[in-house]
RNA sequence: GCACGGAUGUCAGAGCGGUUAUGAGCGGGAUUGCAGAUCCUGAGACCGGAGUUCGAAUCUCCGUCCGUGCUCCA
Protein backbone atom coordinates (compact mmCIF):
# COMPACT_ATOMS: atom_id res chain seq x y z
CA UNK A 1 0.00 0.00 0.00
CA UNK A 2 1.17 3.45 -0.78
CA UNK A 3 1.76 5.96 1.97
CA UNK A 4 0.40 9.42 1.37
CA UNK A 5 1.34 12.44 3.46
CA UNK A 6 0.09 15.99 3.64
CA UNK A 7 2.91 18.28 2.61
CA UNK A 8 2.61 21.82 3.93
CA UNK A 9 4.59 23.23 1.05
CA UNK A 10 2.50 21.64 -1.68
CA UNK A 11 -0.65 22.04 0.41
CA UNK A 12 -2.05 18.63 -0.43
CA UNK A 13 -1.61 14.96 0.20
CA UNK A 14 1.19 13.61 -1.94
CA UNK A 15 2.73 10.20 -2.47
CA UNK A 16 5.50 9.70 0.04
CA UNK A 17 8.85 9.30 -1.65
CA UNK A 18 12.31 8.86 -0.26
CA UNK A 19 15.67 9.96 -1.56
CA UNK A 20 17.10 6.52 -0.95
CA UNK A 21 14.93 3.43 -1.34
CA UNK A 22 13.93 1.95 2.02
CA UNK A 23 15.46 4.77 4.03
CA UNK A 24 13.90 7.84 5.58
CA UNK A 25 15.71 10.88 6.88
CA UNK A 26 13.55 12.85 9.29
CA UNK A 27 14.33 16.02 11.20
CA UNK A 28 11.92 17.45 13.77
CA UNK A 29 12.42 20.76 15.53
CA UNK A 30 12.93 20.05 19.18
CA UNK A 31 12.25 22.04 22.30
CA UNK A 32 13.88 25.19 23.54
CA UNK A 33 14.86 23.98 26.95
CA UNK A 34 14.11 26.99 29.11
CA UNK A 35 11.38 25.19 31.05
CA UNK A 36 9.63 21.87 31.47
CA UNK A 37 7.56 20.44 28.66
CA UNK A 38 3.88 21.20 28.31
CA UNK A 39 0.97 19.49 26.66
CA UNK A 40 1.76 21.07 23.30
CA UNK A 41 5.18 19.46 23.28
CA UNK A 42 3.58 16.14 24.15
CA UNK A 43 1.26 16.41 21.19
CA UNK A 44 4.04 17.39 18.81
CA UNK A 45 6.49 14.66 19.70
CA UNK A 46 3.70 12.13 19.99
CA UNK A 47 2.60 13.01 16.45
CA UNK A 48 6.07 12.41 15.13
CA UNK A 49 6.48 9.33 17.28
CA UNK A 50 3.47 7.85 15.50
CA UNK A 51 4.97 8.81 12.15
CA UNK A 52 8.29 7.34 13.22
CA UNK A 53 6.64 4.10 14.35
CA UNK A 54 4.52 3.72 11.24
CA UNK A 55 7.45 4.30 8.90
CA UNK A 56 9.40 1.62 10.74
CA UNK A 57 6.40 -0.72 10.73
CA UNK A 58 6.34 -0.31 6.98
CA UNK A 59 9.92 -1.48 6.88
CA UNK A 60 11.72 1.81 6.40
CA UNK A 61 15.07 2.31 8.01
CA UNK A 62 14.41 5.66 9.69
CA UNK A 63 17.08 8.12 10.74
CA UNK A 64 15.26 10.44 13.12
CA UNK A 65 17.02 13.56 14.34
CA UNK A 66 15.55 15.94 16.87
CA UNK A 67 17.47 18.86 18.27
CA UNK A 68 17.57 20.74 21.53
CA UNK A 69 17.76 24.50 21.34
CA UNK A 70 20.01 25.09 24.31
CA UNK A 71 20.73 28.78 23.93
CA UNK A 72 18.23 31.59 23.35
CA UNK A 73 16.79 34.72 24.92
CA UNK A 74 14.49 32.92 27.32
CA UNK A 75 17.19 30.59 28.57
CA UNK A 76 19.46 33.54 29.24
CA UNK A 77 16.61 35.39 30.91
CA UNK A 78 15.73 32.46 33.17
CA UNK A 79 19.34 31.98 34.11
CA UNK A 80 19.75 35.67 34.90
CA UNK A 81 16.62 35.55 37.03
CA UNK A 82 18.55 33.30 39.36
CA UNK A 83 17.67 29.89 38.02
CA UNK A 84 21.33 28.89 38.14
CA UNK A 85 23.75 29.24 35.26
CA UNK A 86 22.34 28.56 31.82
CA UNK A 87 24.14 25.26 31.32
CA UNK A 88 22.73 23.80 34.50
CA UNK A 89 19.28 25.04 33.60
CA UNK A 90 19.53 23.48 30.16
CA UNK A 91 20.76 20.13 31.43
CA UNK A 92 18.00 19.96 33.99
CA UNK A 93 15.30 20.65 31.42
CA UNK A 94 16.71 18.17 28.95
CA UNK A 95 16.63 15.55 31.68
CA UNK A 96 13.04 16.47 32.39
CA UNK A 97 12.23 16.26 28.68
CA UNK A 98 13.43 12.67 28.50
CA UNK A 99 11.45 11.71 31.59
CA UNK A 100 8.23 13.14 30.18
CA UNK A 101 8.67 11.61 26.75
CA UNK A 102 9.60 8.21 28.16
CA UNK A 103 6.50 8.28 30.33
CA UNK A 104 4.41 8.84 27.22
CA UNK A 105 6.07 5.85 25.56
CA UNK A 106 7.64 8.03 22.88
CA UNK A 107 10.48 6.19 21.21
CA UNK A 108 13.83 7.91 21.27
CA UNK A 109 15.10 9.62 18.16
CA UNK A 110 18.42 8.42 16.74
CA UNK A 111 20.19 11.66 17.57
CA UNK A 112 19.55 14.66 19.79
CA UNK A 113 22.04 17.31 18.71
CA UNK A 114 22.36 20.46 20.81
CA UNK A 115 22.74 23.66 18.89
CA UNK A 116 25.65 24.97 20.96
CA UNK A 117 27.69 22.05 19.62
CA UNK A 118 27.15 23.39 16.10
CA UNK A 119 28.26 26.99 16.41
CA UNK A 120 31.23 26.39 14.09
CA UNK A 121 28.94 24.99 11.42
CA UNK A 122 26.57 27.90 11.80
CA UNK A 123 29.42 30.36 11.43
CA UNK A 124 30.61 28.54 8.32
CA UNK A 125 27.16 28.59 6.71
CA UNK A 126 26.66 32.24 7.64
CA UNK A 127 29.99 33.11 6.07
CA UNK A 128 29.01 31.28 2.92
CA UNK A 129 25.71 33.16 2.77
CA UNK A 130 27.57 36.45 3.09
CA UNK A 131 29.89 35.44 0.26
CA UNK A 132 26.91 34.55 -1.88
CA UNK A 133 25.37 37.96 -1.20
CA UNK A 134 22.41 36.54 0.67
CA UNK A 135 23.50 38.01 3.99
CA UNK A 136 25.15 41.16 5.29
CA UNK A 137 27.03 42.26 8.37
CA UNK A 138 25.96 45.17 10.57
CA UNK A 139 27.01 46.52 13.94
CA UNK A 140 24.76 44.17 15.87
CA UNK A 141 25.11 41.02 13.86
CA UNK A 142 24.60 39.29 10.56
CA UNK A 143 21.28 39.22 8.76
CA UNK A 144 19.83 37.18 5.99
CA UNK A 145 18.55 39.43 3.24
CA UNK A 146 15.17 38.06 2.23
CA UNK A 147 14.91 40.18 -0.92
CA UNK A 148 17.99 38.38 -2.23
CA UNK A 149 15.81 35.35 -2.95
CA UNK A 150 12.25 36.70 -3.10
CA UNK A 151 10.94 33.67 -4.98
CA UNK A 152 11.46 31.57 -1.86
CA UNK A 153 9.15 33.71 0.24
CA UNK A 154 5.84 32.34 1.50
CA UNK A 155 6.40 28.74 0.48
CA UNK A 156 4.84 27.32 3.62
CA UNK A 157 2.30 29.97 4.56
CA UNK A 158 1.33 31.30 1.16
CA UNK A 159 1.92 34.90 2.13
CA UNK A 160 3.03 37.25 -0.57
CA UNK A 161 6.14 39.21 0.04
CA UNK A 162 4.40 42.52 -0.65
CA UNK A 163 1.52 41.79 1.69
CA UNK A 164 3.86 41.15 4.56
CA UNK A 165 5.66 44.34 3.77
CA UNK A 166 2.59 46.51 3.96
CA UNK A 167 0.72 44.47 6.52
CA UNK A 168 3.43 44.60 9.13
CA UNK A 169 2.99 48.37 9.25
CA UNK A 170 3.32 49.79 12.69
CA UNK A 171 4.06 46.46 14.25
CA UNK A 172 7.69 46.65 13.32
CA UNK A 173 9.41 48.23 16.24
CA UNK A 174 12.96 47.05 15.82
CA UNK A 175 14.36 49.43 18.33
CA UNK A 176 17.92 49.95 17.39
CA UNK A 177 17.99 47.11 14.88
CA UNK A 178 20.25 47.66 11.94
CA UNK A 179 18.35 45.41 9.58
CA UNK A 180 18.03 46.74 6.06
CA UNK A 181 14.55 45.35 5.76
CA UNK A 182 12.11 44.23 8.42
CA UNK A 183 11.69 40.86 6.68
CA UNK A 184 15.37 40.07 7.20
CA UNK A 185 16.24 37.78 10.05
CA UNK A 186 19.29 37.32 12.24
CA UNK A 187 21.94 34.73 11.47
CA UNK A 188 24.31 36.00 14.12
CA UNK A 189 23.66 38.24 17.10
CA UNK A 190 26.49 40.40 18.41
CA UNK A 191 27.25 39.95 22.10
CA UNK A 192 25.30 41.89 24.67
CA UNK A 193 26.34 42.27 28.30
CA UNK A 194 25.72 39.26 30.58
CA UNK A 195 25.27 36.81 27.75
CA UNK A 196 27.19 33.69 26.88
CA UNK A 197 29.18 34.27 23.70
CA UNK A 198 31.09 32.43 21.04
CA UNK A 199 33.79 33.76 18.76
CA UNK A 200 33.12 34.56 15.14
CA UNK A 201 34.62 36.54 12.28
CA UNK A 202 32.15 39.27 13.26
CA UNK A 203 33.21 39.39 16.85
CA UNK A 204 31.82 37.62 19.90
CA UNK A 205 28.13 36.80 19.88
CA UNK A 206 25.70 33.95 19.49
CA UNK A 207 23.83 32.39 16.60
CA UNK A 208 20.33 33.34 15.54
CA UNK A 209 17.61 30.83 16.07
CA UNK A 210 16.81 29.70 12.53
CA UNK A 211 20.32 28.86 11.44
CA UNK A 212 20.77 26.08 13.98
CA UNK A 213 18.30 23.71 12.33
CA UNK A 214 19.96 24.25 8.98
CA UNK A 215 23.37 23.46 10.45
CA UNK A 216 22.24 20.38 12.34
CA UNK A 217 20.16 18.89 9.55
CA UNK A 218 22.96 19.49 7.04
CA UNK A 219 25.38 17.74 9.34
CA UNK A 220 23.22 14.65 9.73
CA UNK A 221 21.74 14.44 6.26
CA UNK A 222 24.12 16.16 3.96
CA UNK A 223 22.39 18.26 1.36
CA UNK A 224 18.73 17.24 1.40
CA UNK A 225 16.39 15.05 3.39
CA UNK A 226 12.95 13.47 3.32
CA UNK A 227 10.87 14.85 6.18
CA UNK A 228 11.07 18.02 8.19
CA UNK A 229 8.54 18.29 10.98
CA UNK A 230 7.49 20.61 13.73
CA UNK A 231 4.61 22.50 15.28
CA UNK A 232 2.18 24.43 13.13
CA UNK A 233 3.48 27.71 14.51
CA UNK A 234 6.96 27.07 13.21
CA UNK A 235 5.96 27.34 9.57
CA UNK A 236 6.63 31.07 9.66
CA UNK A 237 9.09 32.47 10.18
CA UNK A 238 11.25 29.60 11.38
CA UNK A 239 10.75 27.02 8.66
CA UNK A 240 10.57 29.53 5.86
CA UNK A 241 13.85 30.95 7.17
CA UNK A 242 15.28 27.46 6.93
CA UNK A 243 14.23 27.26 3.31
CA UNK A 244 16.09 30.51 2.61
CA UNK A 245 19.21 29.41 4.43
CA UNK A 246 19.35 25.83 3.27
CA UNK A 247 18.53 26.43 -0.34
CA UNK A 248 20.70 29.50 -0.73
CA UNK A 249 23.59 27.79 1.00
CA UNK A 250 23.43 24.55 -0.97
CA UNK A 251 22.14 26.09 -4.18
CA UNK A 252 19.78 23.18 -4.25
CA UNK A 253 15.99 23.09 -4.14
CA UNK A 254 14.19 21.57 -2.43
CA UNK A 255 16.33 20.72 0.54
CA UNK A 256 13.31 19.35 2.37
CA UNK A 257 11.08 16.99 0.42
CA UNK A 258 8.10 16.74 2.75
CA UNK A 259 7.10 19.39 5.28
CA UNK A 260 4.89 18.00 8.06
CA UNK A 261 3.27 20.16 10.74
CA UNK A 262 1.20 19.08 13.70
CA UNK A 263 -1.86 20.94 15.00
CA UNK A 264 -2.13 22.76 18.29
CA UNK A 265 -3.62 21.95 21.66
CA UNK A 266 -6.37 24.11 23.13
CA UNK A 267 -7.56 23.91 26.68
CA UNK A 268 -11.32 24.12 27.18
CA UNK A 269 -11.65 25.84 23.85
CA UNK A 270 -8.97 28.42 24.44
CA UNK A 271 -5.46 28.56 23.19
CA UNK A 272 -3.08 27.21 25.79
CA UNK A 273 -0.91 30.04 26.97
CA UNK A 274 0.75 31.18 30.10
CA UNK A 275 -1.01 34.51 30.09
CA UNK A 276 -4.43 32.82 30.13
CA UNK A 277 -3.34 30.67 33.05
CA UNK A 278 -4.40 27.48 31.31
CA UNK A 279 -0.94 26.13 30.81
CA UNK A 280 -0.71 22.38 31.43
CA UNK A 281 2.67 20.85 31.96
CA UNK A 282 3.00 17.18 31.16
CA UNK A 283 4.02 16.49 34.71
CA UNK A 284 0.90 18.13 36.13
CA UNK A 285 -1.37 16.05 33.95
CA UNK A 286 0.41 12.81 34.74
CA UNK A 287 -0.35 13.36 38.38
CA UNK A 288 -4.01 13.10 37.52
CA UNK A 289 -4.19 10.60 34.69
CA UNK A 290 -2.27 7.56 33.56
CA UNK A 291 0.33 8.34 30.90
CA UNK A 292 -1.20 5.77 28.58
CA UNK A 293 -4.59 7.44 28.92
CA UNK A 294 -3.08 10.78 27.97
CA UNK A 295 -1.35 9.16 25.03
CA UNK A 296 -4.61 7.53 23.98
CA UNK A 297 -6.44 10.86 24.22
CA UNK A 298 -3.85 12.62 22.07
CA UNK A 299 -3.64 10.02 19.30
CA UNK A 300 -7.42 9.96 19.19
CA UNK A 301 -7.31 12.92 16.81
CA UNK A 302 -5.58 13.41 13.50
CA UNK A 303 -2.15 14.96 14.04
CA UNK A 304 -2.94 18.02 11.92
CA UNK A 305 -6.25 18.88 13.61
CA UNK A 306 -6.33 21.16 16.58
CA UNK A 307 -7.25 19.25 19.70
CA UNK A 308 -9.30 20.62 22.55
CA UNK A 309 -8.07 19.12 25.78
CA UNK A 310 -10.52 18.93 28.65
CA UNK A 311 -11.76 16.68 31.40
CA UNK A 312 -14.40 14.99 29.25
CA UNK A 313 -11.87 14.08 26.59
CA UNK A 314 -9.62 12.45 29.16
CA UNK A 315 -12.55 10.54 30.68
CA UNK A 316 -13.52 9.33 27.25
CA UNK A 317 -9.98 8.22 26.58
CA UNK A 318 -9.79 6.46 29.91
CA UNK A 319 -12.90 4.41 29.20
CA UNK A 320 -11.71 3.41 25.77
CA UNK A 321 -8.25 2.65 26.99
CA UNK A 322 -9.58 0.43 29.77
CA UNK A 323 -11.72 -1.43 27.27
CA UNK A 324 -8.70 -2.05 25.08
CA UNK A 325 -6.59 -3.10 28.04
CA UNK A 326 -9.31 -5.39 29.38
CA UNK A 327 -9.64 -7.08 26.03
CA UNK A 328 -5.89 -7.52 25.74
CA UNK A 329 -5.69 -9.10 29.17
CA UNK A 330 -8.61 -11.41 28.38
CA UNK A 331 -6.95 -12.50 25.15
CA UNK A 332 -3.65 -13.09 26.95
CA UNK A 333 -5.39 -15.22 29.56
CA UNK A 334 -7.39 -17.13 26.95
CA UNK A 335 -4.23 -18.60 25.50
CA UNK A 336 -3.98 -22.09 26.93
CA UNK A 337 -0.83 -23.07 25.09
CA UNK A 338 2.45 -21.25 25.28
CA UNK A 339 3.08 -21.49 21.57
CA UNK A 340 4.50 -18.12 20.64
CA UNK A 341 3.14 -18.39 17.12
CA UNK A 342 -0.46 -17.72 16.19
CA UNK A 343 -2.01 -20.47 14.14
CA UNK A 344 -2.77 -19.36 10.63
CA UNK A 345 -6.30 -18.75 9.56
CA UNK A 346 -6.52 -21.93 7.55
CA UNK A 347 -5.95 -24.08 10.61
CA UNK A 348 -9.15 -22.92 12.22
CA UNK A 349 -11.80 -24.63 10.22
CA UNK A 350 -13.62 -26.65 12.82
CA UNK A 351 -15.57 -23.65 14.00
CA UNK A 352 -17.46 -21.54 11.51
CA UNK A 353 -18.04 -18.55 13.83
CA UNK A 354 -14.35 -18.43 14.68
CA UNK A 355 -13.36 -18.52 11.06
CA UNK A 356 -15.73 -15.67 10.33
CA UNK A 357 -14.41 -13.72 13.25
CA UNK A 358 -10.85 -14.21 12.09
CA UNK A 359 -11.83 -13.00 8.66
CA UNK A 360 -13.22 -9.84 10.22
CA UNK A 361 -10.08 -9.32 12.25
CA UNK A 362 -7.94 -9.66 9.16
CA UNK A 363 -10.03 -6.96 7.52
CA UNK A 364 -9.61 -4.76 10.57
CA UNK A 365 -5.87 -5.17 10.35
CA UNK A 366 -5.95 -4.09 6.72
CA UNK A 367 -8.20 -1.14 7.54
CA UNK A 368 -5.77 -0.11 10.23
CA UNK A 369 -2.91 -0.08 7.75
CA UNK A 370 -4.97 1.83 5.23
CA UNK A 371 -5.79 4.47 7.86
CA UNK A 372 -2.15 4.93 8.84
CA UNK A 373 -1.14 5.07 5.19
CA UNK A 374 -3.57 7.93 4.70
CA UNK A 375 -1.44 10.67 6.21
CA UNK A 376 -1.05 8.82 9.51
CA UNK A 377 -4.73 8.94 10.39
CA UNK A 378 -4.44 7.65 13.93
CA UNK A 379 -8.03 8.58 14.73
CA UNK A 380 -9.29 6.20 12.08
CA UNK A 381 -6.73 3.62 13.17
CA UNK A 382 -7.99 3.83 16.75
CA UNK A 383 -11.54 3.32 15.49
CA UNK A 384 -10.37 0.11 13.78
CA UNK A 385 -8.71 -1.05 16.97
CA UNK A 386 -11.87 -0.45 18.99
CA UNK A 387 -13.93 -2.45 16.51
CA UNK A 388 -11.30 -5.15 16.73
CA UNK A 389 -11.60 -5.12 20.51
CA UNK A 390 -15.33 -5.66 20.30
CA UNK A 391 -14.91 -8.53 17.87
CA UNK A 392 -12.27 -10.20 20.02
CA UNK A 393 -14.32 -9.83 23.21
CA UNK A 394 -17.35 -11.29 21.50
CA UNK A 395 -15.56 -14.30 20.13
CA UNK A 396 -13.62 -14.97 23.29
CA UNK A 397 -16.90 -15.09 25.21
CA UNK A 398 -18.77 -17.16 22.63
CA UNK A 399 -20.16 -20.53 23.66
CA UNK A 400 -19.49 -23.86 22.04
CA UNK A 401 -16.04 -23.10 20.73
CA UNK A 402 -13.47 -25.84 20.57
CA UNK A 403 -10.70 -25.30 23.14
CA UNK A 404 -7.86 -25.61 20.66
CA UNK A 405 -9.53 -23.17 18.32
CA UNK A 406 -10.16 -20.68 21.07
CA UNK A 407 -6.50 -20.90 21.99
CA UNK A 408 -5.43 -20.31 18.43
CA UNK A 409 -7.84 -17.43 18.12
CA UNK A 410 -6.50 -15.88 21.31
CA UNK A 411 -2.99 -16.07 19.96
CA UNK A 412 -4.07 -14.38 16.78
CA UNK A 413 -5.90 -11.70 18.75
CA UNK A 414 -2.91 -11.02 20.97
CA UNK A 415 -0.62 -10.70 17.96
CA UNK A 416 -3.00 -8.37 16.20
CA UNK A 417 -3.41 -6.09 19.21
CA UNK A 418 0.31 -6.04 19.87
CA UNK A 419 1.04 -5.14 16.28
CA UNK A 420 -1.54 -2.37 15.97
CA UNK A 421 -2.33 -0.92 19.40
CA UNK A 422 1.07 -1.93 20.75
CA UNK A 423 3.86 -1.52 18.24
CA UNK A 424 2.30 1.19 16.08
CA UNK A 425 0.04 3.19 18.39
CA UNK A 426 2.15 2.53 21.46
CA UNK A 427 -0.76 2.25 23.86
CA UNK A 428 -0.31 -1.27 25.20
CA UNK A 429 1.75 -2.18 28.23
CA UNK A 430 4.09 -5.15 28.08
CA UNK A 431 2.56 -8.61 28.55
CA UNK A 432 4.16 -8.89 31.96
CA UNK A 433 2.78 -5.55 33.08
CA UNK A 434 -0.67 -6.25 31.69
CA UNK A 435 -0.90 -9.55 33.55
CA UNK A 436 0.72 -8.35 36.74
CA UNK A 437 -1.48 -7.89 39.75
CA UNK A 438 -1.76 -4.22 40.56
CA UNK A 439 0.56 -3.13 43.31
CA UNK A 440 -1.01 -3.51 46.68
CA UNK A 441 -2.26 -0.19 47.87
CA UNK A 442 -1.40 0.18 51.57
CA UNK A 443 -4.89 1.51 52.16
CA UNK A 444 -6.26 -1.73 50.75
CA UNK A 445 -3.99 -3.93 52.80
CA UNK A 446 -5.15 -2.19 55.93
CA UNK A 447 -8.81 -3.07 55.45
CA UNK A 448 -8.38 -6.28 53.49
CA UNK A 449 -9.18 -8.69 56.31
CA UNK A 450 -12.30 -6.82 57.25
CA UNK A 451 -13.48 -6.61 53.65
CA UNK A 452 -12.77 -10.27 52.96
CA UNK A 453 -14.74 -11.28 56.03
CA UNK A 454 -17.73 -9.24 54.93
CA UNK A 455 -17.49 -10.69 51.43
CA UNK A 456 -17.56 -14.23 52.77
CA UNK A 457 -20.67 -13.36 54.69
CA UNK A 458 -22.20 -11.76 51.63
CA UNK A 459 -21.42 -14.78 49.48
CA UNK A 460 -23.22 -16.96 52.00
CA UNK A 461 -26.21 -14.63 51.99
CA UNK A 462 -26.27 -14.73 48.20
CA UNK A 463 -26.13 -18.51 48.16
CA UNK A 464 -29.33 -18.59 50.20
CA UNK A 465 -30.80 -15.83 47.99
CA UNK A 466 -30.96 -13.49 50.94
CA UNK A 467 -30.65 -10.44 48.69
CA UNK A 468 -31.62 -7.98 51.41
CA UNK A 469 -28.73 -9.10 53.57
CA UNK A 470 -26.34 -9.27 50.60
CA UNK A 471 -27.15 -5.75 49.50
CA UNK A 472 -26.90 -4.45 53.04
CA UNK A 473 -23.36 -5.80 53.23
CA UNK A 474 -22.54 -4.24 49.90
CA UNK A 475 -23.86 -0.91 51.17
CA UNK A 476 -21.68 -1.30 54.22
CA UNK A 477 -18.66 -1.89 52.00
CA UNK A 478 -19.55 1.08 49.82
CA UNK A 479 -19.58 3.20 52.94
CA UNK A 480 -15.99 2.07 53.52
CA UNK A 481 -15.14 3.29 50.05
CA UNK A 482 -15.03 -0.22 48.62
CA UNK A 483 -16.63 -1.20 45.32
CA UNK A 484 -17.69 -4.82 44.88
CA UNK A 485 -17.96 -6.49 41.50
CA UNK A 486 -19.42 -9.97 41.14
CA UNK A 487 -17.77 -12.19 38.58
CA UNK A 488 -18.23 -15.85 37.65
CA UNK A 489 -15.11 -16.49 39.73
CA UNK A 490 -16.57 -14.81 42.80
CA UNK A 491 -16.65 -11.26 44.09
CA UNK A 492 -13.82 -8.80 43.45
CA UNK A 493 -13.27 -5.52 45.22
CA UNK A 494 -11.34 -2.32 44.88
CA UNK A 495 -11.24 1.14 46.34
CA UNK A 496 -13.66 3.54 44.70
C1' G B 1 -6.03 43.98 6.50
C1' C B 2 -3.33 39.73 4.23
C1' A B 3 -2.51 34.37 4.55
C1' C B 4 -3.74 29.44 5.95
C1' G B 5 -7.20 25.97 7.99
C1' G B 6 -12.06 24.78 9.69
C1' A B 7 -17.86 24.45 10.10
C1' U B 8 -20.57 16.68 10.37
C1' G B 9 -25.89 13.83 15.02
C1' U B 10 -26.28 15.57 22.46
C1' C B 11 -20.72 15.64 22.80
C1' A B 12 -15.83 14.19 20.87
C1' G B 13 -14.32 13.11 16.00
C1' A B 14 -13.30 10.17 10.87
C1' G B 15 -14.95 10.25 5.93
C1' C B 16 -12.40 14.09 0.62
C1' G B 17 -17.82 11.73 -5.67
C1' G B 18 -21.88 6.35 -4.92
C1' U B 19 -20.83 1.74 0.47
C1' U B 20 -22.48 1.16 8.88
C1' A B 21 -17.07 5.51 10.64
C1' U B 22 -15.77 5.04 15.75
C1' G B 23 -16.33 6.20 21.00
C1' A B 24 -19.19 8.44 24.95
C1' G B 25 -24.28 9.70 26.11
C1' C B 26 -29.55 8.33 25.30
C1' G B 27 -33.63 4.20 23.94
C1' G B 28 -34.56 -1.19 23.66
C1' G B 29 -32.65 -6.30 24.53
C1' A B 30 -29.28 -10.69 26.21
C1' U B 31 -26.48 -12.21 30.54
C1' U B 32 -26.52 -11.24 36.06
C1' G B 33 -31.01 -11.75 42.14
C1' C B 34 -29.60 -6.36 41.63
C1' A B 35 -25.30 -3.36 40.35
C1' G B 36 -20.87 -3.51 37.33
C1' A B 37 -18.42 -5.59 33.14
C1' U B 38 -19.36 -7.79 28.35
C1' C B 39 -22.37 -8.61 23.99
C1' C B 40 -26.73 -7.54 20.53
C1' U B 41 -29.78 -3.59 18.79
C1' G B 42 -32.34 1.43 17.88
C1' A B 43 -32.88 6.69 17.20
C1' G B 44 -30.03 10.85 15.72
C1' A B 45 -25.84 14.67 11.18
C1' C B 46 -23.50 16.68 7.15
C1' C B 47 -23.38 25.99 8.41
C1' G B 48 -26.65 28.79 4.46
C1' G B 49 -27.39 29.54 -0.85
C1' A B 50 -26.39 28.51 -5.98
C1' G B 51 -23.87 25.34 -9.50
C1' U B 52 -21.25 20.79 -11.74
C1' U B 53 -22.91 15.47 -11.83
C1' C B 54 -26.89 9.91 -13.24
C1' G B 55 -25.41 10.74 -8.06
C1' A B 56 -22.26 15.68 -3.35
C1' A B 57 -20.93 15.66 3.64
C1' U B 58 -17.27 14.94 -0.25
C1' C B 59 -15.95 19.18 -6.35
C1' U B 60 -16.86 24.79 -7.90
C1' C B 61 -18.67 29.69 -6.67
C1' C B 62 -20.98 33.18 -3.21
C1' G B 63 -22.25 34.22 1.82
C1' U B 64 -22.06 33.60 7.22
C1' C B 65 -19.44 32.10 11.44
C1' C B 66 -14.91 30.18 13.97
C1' G B 67 -9.64 29.18 14.74
C1' U B 68 -4.53 30.06 13.76
C1' G B 69 -0.32 32.75 11.62
C1' C B 70 1.71 37.64 10.03
C1' U B 71 6.18 38.89 16.87
C1' C B 72 9.58 34.34 20.95
C1' C B 73 6.30 29.91 20.70
C1' A B 74 5.47 22.47 19.58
Amino acid sequence: MALRVHDTRRREKVDFTTLEPGKVSMYVCGVTVYDRCHLGHARCYLSFDLIHRWLEAKGYDVMYVQNFTDIDDKIIQRANEGDGDWKTLVDRNIESYYEDMDALNILRADAYPRCTDYVDDMVRITQDLIEKNHAYVTDDGVYFHVESAPEKFGQLTGQSIDAVQSGAGGRVSDTGSTKRDHKDFALWKAAKPDEPTWDSPWGPGRPGWHIECTAMSMDHFDREFDIHGGGHDLRFPHHEAEIFQGECHTGHSPVVHHWLHNGFVNIDGEKMSKSLGNFWSIRDILEKVDAMVLRFALINAHYRSPIDMNEALLNDAERNYNRLLGCYVDALKARTTTSPVALPHADITSSVPLGKSLGLLEKMGEGFARAMDDDFNSREAVAKVLVTVREISKTLNADGVDEADRDAFAHYAVDLLEETAGRVLGVLPSRELALAEPEEDPRKVEIADHVEALLVERTQARSTKDWVRADAIRDELNALGVVVTDTPQGPEWDLA
